[in-house]
Formats: structure tokens, sequence, C-alpha cells
DNA sequence: CGCTTGCTTGGAGTGCGCTCCAACTCTCTA
DNA sequence: TAGAGAGTTGGAGCGCACTCCAAGCAAGCG
């Protein structure tokens, strides 16, 4: 196995956003197939693909927040579908709140290979209480917004019957 | 019925944060509870209430979040159990993502009188929907969560069986 | 060949939501 | 009466997560 750049095979589950048809296919569909046979994409593509802009993408190589994207022999970016993965995760993570900084870390890790698994177990683990926390908070806001809602509703019903 | 600065009572349930107890008393018990018989407090008071900061509340007035608040004859702010009311709406809205600007529309709403009801009633609907939308969101990062975490747990157990 | 299109870079700029500063006033206590 | 402590203001500054700019390079086309 080796420990830089790219994950061991047995572990890219969890270092990638890969994840088996049962656990992807919880929710819907995703918007984006992605094409069958290929694992070369222009940073252009990518951006259609994952709704992240061009200039995202390379500020998040440049922070250290991708794994190590390959180049063509001018320079330009060729992304994988193993990038696409961790992109994914990298989204779902963002859209969740987890700082960059965080998810930074996390790609040290992953990038220091089968060693961290604890310390990555860790930091995930603190993050899925968070979003634990945030849906109970959102659901309580939820409560409010129905009572305030109802409120202005009956007024307009009664308003609008005479 | 007035239409500024204050909310006719019919309606203060909607355009602050007061909430009949079996709606308030669904989630846990406030951590501040409010002092009773008290209707004046010092800006330093509310900051400690509410966990503001007193920087962010004067903000919040000078940028129209506040309805209007009580000066003594020296110019020091005196915060009313109403403010205390619409500031906890605000920052429920604040904690589950509603824009600044948006929360200030809605104040100039409330400021504006009945006429706003069918207004506020669309924003706070769009806003329903939008933590809706976020909460579902959150889910479905938690199922990607526990996926990863257990791979990392598995791996965990493996060594330590070794 | 010239033109367009798409990519490259370092670094500057933007928008949001605070957060803090400097200079001042007022009140209270010793 | 002096000093501490809490309040006031307009405006500057900050941290985050992008977002954009200018200048340049490479490939493809008429």
């Amino acid at each position: 196995m080796t420990v830089t750049q790219s994950e061991p095979v047995t572990s890219g589950g969890a270092a990638t956003g890969g994840l088996p048809t049962k656990v992807r296919d919880c929710g819907t569909a995703p918007p984006h197939p992605r094409p069958a046979g290929r694992d070369k994409y222009t940073i252009s593509e990518v951006a259609e693909h994952t709704g992240l802009s061009a200039h995202t993408l390379r500020w998040y190589e440049r922070i250290g927040l991708m794994p190590h994207v390959d180049r063509t022999h001018t320079g330009q970016r060729r992304f994988t579908n193993r990038d696409l993965d961790w992109l994914s995760l990298v989204t779902k993570l963002r859209l969740t709140g987890m700082p960059v900084a965080d998810m930074v870390r996390y790609a040290e890790l992953v990038r220091e290979g089968e060693s961290t698994f604890a310390e990555r177990e860790q930091l995930l683990t603190a993050h899925r209480e968070d979003v634990r926390q945030r849906i109970a908070e959102l659901r309580s806001t939820l409560d409010v917004l129905d009572y305030k809602i109802d409120i202005y509703a009956d007024a307009r019903r009664a308003s609008e019957r005479f």
C-alpha cells in the first residue's frame, strides 16, 4: 500500500466520496451522471459536474484540499473519477458547514496514509455531532416558523372572508 | 392599533419571538431565564442573556434590525422584554442561515404594520422551505458520515484485535 | 498566419457578518 | 474630586470562502 498521493484501495471508500450503491442511492439520483468509461476531465468539465467554479477548484488545489491532480504535458489539469469522488465528499462536507481548514486537515490525513485512521475517525465523528446538533436546531426553528406562518395565514384568511 | 414601532397585541406573537407555552416548551428550557417583573435591561445584560455581543446588538440596531430601542435621558439603551422576544426570533433565524438582509427586510415589514402580513408570510414560508431543504441535506450527509466512520472504526477494531 | 477558445499563474478584490478602536460621556464610589 | 466602570458614536479592520483580474501559453481552425 502506498502512503502518498493515492489512497489504498481497501480504504478508498472511506477516503473518497465513493459509496456502495445501497448508501449512495438512498437519496435522489445525482443530477450530473458521470460519463461511463472516462477517467480524464478538464477543469471546466469538473466545474460543470460538481457545480463548483473553475476558480474554486484551482483554489481548493492551492490550499491543499485536493489529493494531487494530474497534468497534461502542457500543464493543464486532468481530473480523474477518483478526484470527482473526493470532490463529492468535499462538497457534502462544505454544504454541512465544515470549515475549509478542517477539510484541509482531513485531506492531509488522507495523504499521510493509514496511520491517521484514528484521527480521521475523530474528525468525522466531531463533525457528525455538529451536524446532528444543527439538525435539531433547524427543527426547533421549523416549529417557530410554522407557528408564525400559521398566524399570518389565519390573518389572511380572516381578511379574505370579509 | 398603532402601526409604528410597536406591534399590535393581537399579532405580537407573530411579530416577536413570543410563543405560547405549548410551542415554546417543545424543546429544552431556555438557558437564561428572564428575571420576572423586569422590563428594562442594559446592553450588557441583553448581551449576557442572548449570547450576542454588545457590539453586535448596536450593529443590529444601526442596520435596522431592531424595532426601536428605548433610551435613558442620557442616551443609554434600555431593552424591554419585547426586545428580548424579537432578539430570540432573530437569533433563531440567524442560526438557521437567514441572511441579515432578509431579516432587516422582515423588520421593516413589521414596522410598517398589518398591511405587510402577506409579505411577511411569504418571507417566512420561503425561509421554511430553505430550512427543510437544509435538514434533508444534513441528513443525507449524516448517512455518508456514518458510512465512513464505520469504516474507520472497523479498521481500528481490526488493528486492536492483533 | 492570425484569431478564438480554453487553460495557466500569483495576487488582488469582494461580500458577509461581525469585531474592534478611539475618543468621548455619564454615574457611582471612596 | 478623582478614578473606575459602563455606556455612547462613526468608522476601520478582520476572517472566511470564495471570485476575479491580467498576462501569458497552447491547440485548433480558415
